[in-house]
DNA sequence: GCCGATTTGTCCGTATGTATC
DNA sequence: CGATACATACGGACAAATCGG
């Protein structure tokens, strides 16, 4: 729901972009065209723009202008800078999608994921096991810890749907950002029984694992996301420092 | 090189959070006190602090402060949303490092090539293989190919130091933007033969490929760099549109 | 090669809104 | 309610790179 300006204006010029009303390789109107057409200050154009380069959609050449770089892709992707929800995701790449929950608990932290969570020793926290399906694969096998405090009255129901929907718009959690970190890790028994992998297959899995943060400045989340290698493709866009 | 005052406080408050001056949990001085201690306006301060938004050294709340979420790592990180080079990661990442080139040719761009780069059918390219040896150990096989006629006069022997190193200050090259995908794929005999694999283990690798661009907006870079699993990690921050 | 127009990059000061305490 | 802190936005100024005449 996007409020500011620079938001709407990014939005608008990305949709374009996707339309290939800009197309591949051509230069974008120039801020000062921009800042009449959205009758903005130039300040809020450069924003709108700023956001662009991140994802990797535009690049913008000092004295020459701002080109588009954006090739519409035939592979699925799943993640880029911001947080998306796995719904919000699958609707993005016109999928099809559904959500099992495996398994729903709730439990109290110990040392080991305290360790390796960040969650301090002690709190209680929803534990829940998840298969995401996509297609009528089953390609993503998620482990979801939520801090009981933040997530409060979260079920198993609701997990089968969108979690981020009901912390969002029924608990009023406002999510900041999430700290990922990619690897590729070993199969395990687990991953074998709800992924349906067979022996001769990969023996490895791409792990994403993320530490979320409330606008208070608590972590909330920690979650392991597994991927089935074969579907997983994650996009960065990187910028050479000056 | 940082010219821009705003990377030079960027850089400032980076290396006090490294340093732990600004600990873990804690909030940063507020904008206010960092214009007044760096004597600028509080937009430049404001494009630091976003710059370590960005990369998740902090994060930002609204009528609170800006809050270190930076904890020192003991794993080796190797990507975040910079450019960097090989040897700039090793060295912050203090590692010893070495560069063997174990393919060096000058060849035309094929329709597979083509297809898969984006470079144009019929260029000239330089394809190198190299291994990137960390502490002692073969880690990461690359596939590079470089635009003869962005990368003239490139040789083996540079390669085995330091490509953009010869890019940037000996032609100057102005290196923008990289856009990065991740992937996992199966292991191949190449990768066996550098990276001394044995069967038993992953038979998967974490593979970055990678499309660069300079300044005139030319792809001039494709690389693919096949990391084993064992010691890859790939960072990034994700942060919630409003 | 120079000059001026265009375009992006950096920076400042100011004003107003919104959230927190 | 007021003070503090971050968020958004505007307008102006100058620098740096590019391009055409």
């Amino acid at each position: 729901m996007p409020k500011a300006r620079y938001q709407d204006i990014y939005n608008t010029i990305k949709d374009r972009i996707e339309e290939q009303t800009y197309p591949f390789g051509q230069l974008l109107p120039s801020e000062n065209e921009l800042k009449t057409e959205f009758d903005c200050s130039r300040n809020t154009v450069r924003r709108a723009i700023a956001g662009l380069i991140d994802i990797g959609y535009v690049q913008a050449m000092q004295g020459k202008g701002v080109r588009c770089i954006f090739e519409p892709e035939n592979t699925v992707s799943f993640f880029s800078n911001e947080i998306e929800t796995f719904r919000e995701a699958s609707i993005r790449n016109h999928l099809t999608y559904e959500t099992t929950v495996v398994h729903f608990e709730e439990c109290t932290v110990d040392k080991e994921l305290a360790e390796k969570s960040g969650f301090p020793e002690g709190e209680d926290v929803y534990y829940i096991q998840r298969v995401h399906v996509i297609d009528g694969k089953p390609l993503i096998f998620n482990h979801n810890y939520f801090l009981k405090s933040v997530a409060e009255g979260l079920t198993g129901e609701i997990a089968g749907v969108s979690i981020y929907d009901y912390l969002e718009n029924t608990l009023g959690v406002r999510i900041i950002n999430s700290k990922r970190v990619i690897t590729v890790e070993k199969i395990t028994a687990l991953d074998k029984k709800y992924l349906n992998l067979s022996t001769r297959d990969y023996n490895c899995l791409a792990v994403i694992t993320s530490t979320t943060y409330d606008g208070d400045g608590t972590l909330f989340e920690y979650t392991q996301s597994r991927h089935l290698p074969s579907y997983f493709s994650f996009s960065t866009n990187a910028v050479r420092k000056k």
